[in-house]
DNA sequence: ACTGAAAAGGTAAAGTT
DNA sequence: AACTTTACCTTTTCAGT
């Protein structure tokens, strides 16, 4: 992986804040011809430094009305069962997104539902009902909020 | 808020999983004309449906080779301290998102740091430094999955 | 509300420094 | 490696259905 100068962390930088912006205004705002950012942003994302562009959605409006975060724990532990269940969950509509961790807990499902009852038919049909799954605690998301600035780092 | 019809539906179904496909292409696989295709996008972002368009960064490219998550309780638990929290944490360039929990833990802090040493004083001049966190329990996050499948909901 | 065609504008590939 | 120019293609608008 090359080392990125600071022409490519001002395309990241800008783009994790709104990747809607076009060639021309991104070129502008940095300074450099469209040409060559265009080229900059091509690089960046077949070299998988982007990972790609996803639109964020109002899950409210398309009936998503409650957000919650499951913390569990898996036993037995291996890395298959692990896999297993990542790739299990992804199939579902009602994850957002999950957290392979290591302390306290082995896994944070982040999951959208309609209502209280959904959430509960969702953890005991797709959670408990697993196996491997030891214990489960389930919180209410309140709020979500998503930094708009990049991580950045003086190396 | 009005109600989504099924090609809104389609549309944020496809753009959740890849915001890089151009208009006529969009259309093009949902089967309308690209003219209808835009106006249904714009109508979708200007009513706040799609709340944005962003870049996933490969974070260990830019040097954030360990994501953490730290749970922690606050104490006294205002709205006012709440929202103080949030407002702070946002600015710092560590921060990927918050959750702001009810539950056995009032927020999980998502951040991005270069290396143990780094983690350490984060949570130490950011976390634990505040007068009303209570209690932090930091944990390592392995894999971090995002779904490519846009919450669904039969209404 | 969708379509189709015309005008405007951005993209991508050429050659140049 | 980045800039400029130009041809091409997409986006966007608008009259019509």
């Amino acid at each position: 992986m090359k080392k990125l100068d600071d022409i490519d962390l001002r395309i990241l930088t800008l783009l994790y804040n709104n990747a809607d912006i076009n060639n021309k205004d991104l070129a502008a705002k940095i300074g450099i011809a469209p040409s060559t950012c265009l080229e900059r942003v091509k690089r960046l994302k077949s070299s998988g430094i982007i990972k790609g562009s996803f639109i964020e959605v109002n899950l409210k409006s398309i009936g998503g009305n409650i957000e919650a975060i499951a913390a569990i724990r898996l036993q037995p532990y291996s890395e298959e069962i692990v896999n297993k269940l990542r790739d299990d969950l992804l199939q579902l509509p009602e994850i957002i997104s999950l957290y392979h961790m290591g302390g306290n807990y082995d896994y944070y499902i982040h999951m959208s539902v309609s209502d209280s009852e959904h959430l509960r038919q969702f953890v005991f049909q797709e959670i408990t009902s697993r196996d491997e799954v030891q214990t489960v605690e389930t919180s209410l998301v309140f709020e979500h909020s998503r930094s708009s600035v990049l991580p950045q780092f003086d190396d």
